[in-house]
DNA sequence: GGGAGATGTCGAAGCGCTTCGACGCCGGAA
DNA sequence: TTCCGGCGTCGAAGCGCTTCGACATCTCCC
């Protein structure tokens, strides 16, 4: 392995003027830099990622905690986890990846052993139990979703309390009167999860302002479950008209259902989407939609956290204002209008 | 931060005690060990990962390196990377995410500098461009899947080969005479991902040697791709009475459309499926599939990796031969027959 | 009873890098 | 001409840990 002491007896010069060419910390005069340079390219030297660590107590490397389920908006998970690989790399740093298997522990371990120096919480919960070490020891975080209070914490999420309120507005607005909701797993409200709770709020504020009956079904994914809520609720509801689905593994046995019972989609009944943008377009109906916009939600969280990173002294400075700032960022939500829906057929065709 | 140093201090003994506490590699007697354990405990301390690296030359990191394009096998995907990571702490790993955007050079970055020990790589293409930098400066490595030369390179992956054959085998056996493969997205061959192809020969090959017509036909995802595939097919090839579907975005399309043409499964026409075993199960129509065991991969390529990187020197020993052990491990497949296949039609009912 | 071999602990020398203070040099102001 | 301040470079002191050789101590056996 070439270490800089080599590069710089290559070039003729001491290491910490190798070291000065790298960081750019100190002028170096253009001769001396083109040396340097040089023999960096000719022995092929890489800096020891620890020995920088440990000099610099920066590593330059930001932990990533995804969900240990998989079982719940894979793809979305999936990109957003890429779109932060991606971004940190833009800016230089690298990603560890930690499952939410290890809990709160984890986030002390690679903090606390200088591994990384900031983290990115995915799936968060409404009164998630890593919250607390983050307000605690306060490694700088970011969290893609949004706990009940997110106050002294950085958080990026789309606004799915306005997605819900979107949805009911926009089927409303076609004429609907009786909305039904297909949510996500029992599991996923059981747990508290931030955005499943927030659509939820939204649409049922948003349809209860304007007089619009709602009903919230949480659904396992796959045929048979999507089967089975779906009886039940126009057993319950014989009048729903509309449908706002937010569970990607439910989208298409709900429009196989629909068409099999000879309901056909917008003009008996309409079809409202959240979830991601290939999906919503890809479907059998292609749907009106909300985006979840996965991509960028990993952008921004990893900009945050860069903004908030850099201006930090390199050791320690004044501990805790090193965090990004805190503060909520809300994406607002998008309606797509696509195929899937339309004014309900008139009242006196249906009863 | 707390030191090993002020640890030592507050349990009365040297640094190097307590390294040797921590890492057992010299004999500590029971008080002393008793002693140092408490400071250790008490004081919260927490070794810093960097300095660690640099002395002792092995970061306890291991890069995954996944595919930038999530248009495909998503879940399979994700599935392996919470694998990899669980099993690498399993073992005192960290896990660090490396995005197929940097390609071969993210492999010496990371592997150069000492930031991770050894890679694995998803989604190997038969020629894959990361190969030639993993057989030159050789990081031990572990692919998971199989290039087309994998000499010299330690490999995990489902033998889908005999899983195309399997495939084969079971409709052949139900007594199908020409079987239709919706295969994955045509940008999947045209990189010559090793899996697709791979699995394709297993298809060709048995049904050659069983005398029975196949017919391939790549597959966007989306329902429109499909049923224009599928159209298609039935146009080209009218006795076509079983599927093998190996691209999940096209596996409820495909029930929908045969559904709706009149078609039923498995009376009409028999489908299996190449899929992870959720998305067969949970189908509108429970398939006969062959499963890709995504958790199993990535925990094999993990161990595979662990088991040939301990036994390693501290420094560097005799170079290359730290890696792991070369050689190909191919999972056997295993179809399990859920009610999407059975006996084609009578011969003369049909025509 | 004395040397051989464990056993348990310590001190010191790095690992490769960053960073701080020091220093020589040159140009401009006095 | 002298003095001052930048500029560009160097040397040295760590960062926190591992590891090697050395040194006691203790045990056991002839």
């Amino acid at each position: 392995m070439v270490t800089l002491v080599e590069v710089a007896r290559h070039a003729g010069v001491s290491a910490s003027t190798v070291s000065y060419v790298l960081s750019g910390k100190r002028p170096i005069s253009d001769l001396t830099r083109r040396r340097v340079r040089a023999s960096i390219e000719q022995l092929g030297y890489q800096p020891h990622a620890g020995a920088r660590a440990l000099a610099s107590s920066r590593s330059r490397i930001i932990a990533l905690m995804v969900p240990l389920r998989t079982d719940m908006y894979v793809p979305v998970m999936l990109d957003i986890a890429v779109a932060v690989a991606t971004t940190a790399r833009a800016h230089g740093y690298d990603v560890l990846l930690l499952t939410g298997e290890e809990g709160p522990s984890a986030l002390r371990r690679v903090t606390g052993s200088g591994l990384a120096e900031a983290v990115i919480l995915m799936d968060v919960q409404l009164d998630d139990e890593r919250l607390p070490v983050l307000r605690a020891a306060g490694p700088p975080a970011v969290l893609v979703g949004l706990p009940a209070d997110p106050s002294g914490l950085s958080c990026v999420d789309l606004d799915f309390t306005a997605a819900g309120a979107l949805c009911v507005e926009h089927l409303a607005g076609l004429g609907h009167r009786e909305i039904a909701v297909i949510g996500e797993a029992p599991g996923v409200y059981a747990r508290h999860t931030g955005f499943a709770e927030r659509t939820l709020r939204g649409l049922r504020d948003r349809a209860t302002e304007l007089g619009v009956g709602l009903l919230h079904r949480p659904c396992e994914g796959g045929h048979d479950a999507v089967a089975g809520v779906l009886a039940r609720i126009f057993d319950e509801r014989p009048g729903v008209s509309a449908f706002v689905v937010q569970n990607e593994t439910a989208v298409e046995p709900l429009l196989a259902l629909l068409r099999r019972t000879g309901r056909a989609v917008p003009e008996d009944v309409s079809v409202v989407a959240v979830c991601p943008e290939p999906i919503a377009a890809q479907a059998s109906v292609p749907l009106t939609s909300v985006a979840i916009p996965a991509q960028e939600l990993g952008r921004r969280a990893v900009e945050r956290l860069i903004t908030g990173l850099s201006g930090r002294p390199g050791a320690d400075g004044p501990a805790d204002d090193a965090a990004p700032t805190p503060g909520v960022e809300l994406l607002t939500p998008v309606l797509t209008s696509r195929d899937s829906s339309g004014p309900p057929l008139a009242r006196g065709v249906m009863s």
